[in-house]
DNA sequence: CGGATCGTTGATCAACTTCAACGGTCGTGG
DNA sequence: CCACGACCGTTGAAGTTGATCAACGATCCG
């Protein structure tokens, strides 16, 4: 089984030392997911934090309506799962879902809890790890405030272009907070100019 | 000076002995703000994390055409700061001002990198902190997604009511993302039925 | 090949902004 | 302590952004 990825991943962000990253990486079991398969739902407690090694995974909601809004895509070397269900061990209230045939490394909770009792070190990292969803949530919340629809596809074509253009166009629409016509026409009219 | 408050705020996030919670509070030092006093400025790094004794604050950006984007309230018991550039130590991108005559506990990065250096259980506190930011950053996402202005408003009137009375009304509507005189629409509608 | 799903386009509509004008209140200097 | 200016919230009219509705073509997958 290939760790590698996630081994980089990991060093990248704590000095581990062997042992340390023998431990941490003991802990994480690969999964295979299939295109369309749910690896979370609402309702159950997120059992997992998942590691992506290939693949691509989209999260959402849906509200009264029935419309669906996507709160995080994941592909590989992101993490991804309904962290509010899993880091507090309450009932999900969303769908993670594969947009691809996927694999990922999957954690349990219960095992992330031994690990970060185990160690100073597991503590440290799982926290650059909170740190760093705060910062990526907290740009998100400057974005919708500060930009229009045409200026939010813009800024996540910048910087997030790799997964712009492997998720579907509905997916990515409800990322933005708009419609999927809307999403077409501004694209449309980008092409013209 | 008095830091009770702080210390049960502590003690309902982690397990200090007496030893640590001493050595925790000691490196926090307090600050008197006036009214209209900021604590953080743009393009400074910031250097204190601060938790509100008395009073209330407002962090907020100005875009490029001058309109300001109200990013968190902190009114007592709440912490506050540009959390992107304290825990990076960049400069920031926000204003950190005080709305009322306040009182703080503030902590400079380098103590705080001092105590998560020196044990476990201040890693652990700080990892539960920035867990607590992303959840609320999050939802703060979530909630810009699925409601419009009017149902953003009475979410945050039930929630946060306390913070919606003391601060102003064009603060309020900011954060809110909308207009000062939309918000005032809302409200007199909300009157009339 | 055939149905379902996805993206596109145009017309109409609703939500929210912008602009403008006004009354109230707050704080500051004389 | 009062007067004045600045700032704040309110209201209405007009304008813009983006949603909704509907119809259609393309593509994917069984």
């Amino acid at each position: 089984m290939d760790k590698d990825s996630l081994k980089e991943h990991v060093l990248n962000k704590v000095q581990f030392s062997d042992e340390e990253l023998d431990l941490f990486l003991s802990y994480f079991k690969e999964k295979k997911v299939k295109k369309k398969q749910f690896i979370i739902l609402p309702e159950s407690i997120a059992k997992y934090r998942s590691y992506v090694v290939k693949g691509a995974f989209r999260s959402y909601v849906i509200d009264e309506k029935g419309a669906e809004h996507t709160i995080q895509f994941g592909i590989e070397d992101w993490w991804i799962s309904d962290y509010n269900s899993y880091i507090l061990q309450q009932p999900a209230t969303m769908f993670v879902v594969a947009l691809e045939d996927s694999t990922v490394l999957q954690i349990d909770h219960e095992s992330e809890e031994k690990l970060k009792a185990a160690g100073h070190i597991y503590e440290t990292f799982f926290r650059i790890m909170a740190e760093r969803s705060a910062a990526y949530h907290q740009r998100r919340v400057m974005s919708n405030l500060i930009q229009n629809a045409e200026q939010r596809y813009f800024s996540f074509m910048e910087r997030y272009a790799d997964v712009a253009y492997r998720v579907p166009q509905y997916a990515l629409a409800s990322y933005l907070g708009m419609t999927t016509q809307f999403l077409s026409k501004i694209r449309s009219k980008s092409l013209k100019s």
